[in-house]
DNA sequence: CAAAAATATTTTAAGGTTGAAGGAAAGTGA
DNA sequence: TCACTTTCCTTCAACCTTAAAATATTTTTG
């Protein structure tokens, strides 16, 4: 019975840890780069798919509401880092793709991150980070936390 | 070099567990107790001091800002599962506590809160959930997450 | 003691988040 | 064709979140 308790210690010091590490990061992104953390999220993901994704495609992606999107793409649109195109065939649907500036500036905040990240887990080994890695896909996969990507065909 | 590659793969992927397992308590609270999580930490907070706290030692130990808790705080208060008292010789502050029907409301959340967790984690085994809380927590430490528990006298 | 500084909390403005409702367009099927 | 359903996106109300400003009170200091 004390396995409970075993977990349940176990998912609060994890929660404890990635909260910190989160908060961290939304404090350098907002004030290093004047942004938030669904923000670069956003840019992320359009970073990784240079074609654009529908708004429904990205949601999914990041796991939002579609309401949610709508209003971070609002407000990077207004600073022209994204940009919103029609889909051929579908006037429904809208594409969203990042600006040239966009990329250019997703690039500088991607590269910061990544340091910020190193350096946090600078007491982790490079082994040690590949196998935690490893175990934790293991782990999702089993938990099915991945599901489909939405690996729809655009 | 590929070290910070690395040490990014793993955050990525720590992210990614702990928001998918988060997201499930999210709308297990929503759904199965009309609560949510914010809520569910105050009163958690709270039942691990009974004599207790006042404002800006709830936002401490939650490592949230102080407007923040106000609002929990008026919103749990107007359901009468926390109260506000005065705090003697000091008319600035206010200590919050769980009114008997919070205590009765939050034990019955915690169980709930502890089975999902203990279901959800149910592929780790107990020793492994020690090693790795312990891990976890040499790492928080080390990493100065810890910080001062704001331990403060009342 | 009175002015200044520090402390405790609330309010406010801006953004993030959700589920549900709404509007437009596309697809289905009789 | 024309109702019905589905899909895509936005809007809306409610809540969470923060940093900064505003209030009220206490403490410090000259």
């Amino acid at each position: 019975m004390s396995a409970a308790k075993d977990r349940l210690r176990l998912w609060l010091r994890l929660l404890k840890v990635v909260r910190g590490m989160e908060q961290e990061v939304r404090e350098k992104l907002r004030r290093e780069h004047n942004t938030t953390l669904p923000r670069f999220d956003v840019m992320s993901a359009l970073s990784r798919h240079p074609e654009g994704l529908k708004m429904s495609q990205l949601s999914g992606v990041l796991r939002v509401s579609n309401g949610n999107v709508t209003g971070i793409a609002d407000r990077l649109s207004d600073e022209g880092l994204v940009e919103r195109t029609p889909v051929p065939g579908d006037r429904r649907a809208i594409i969203l793709r990042l600006t040239p500036a966009g990329q250019k500036e997703f690039a500088r905040q991607a590269q910061a991150h990544e340091n910020w990240i190193d350096k946090m887990l600078a007491g982790v080994s490079p082994a040690d980070a590949r196998a935690m890695a490893e175990g934790l896909q293991a782990f999702a996969t089993a938990a099915e936390f991945e599901k489909e990507e939405t690996a729809n065909a655009q």
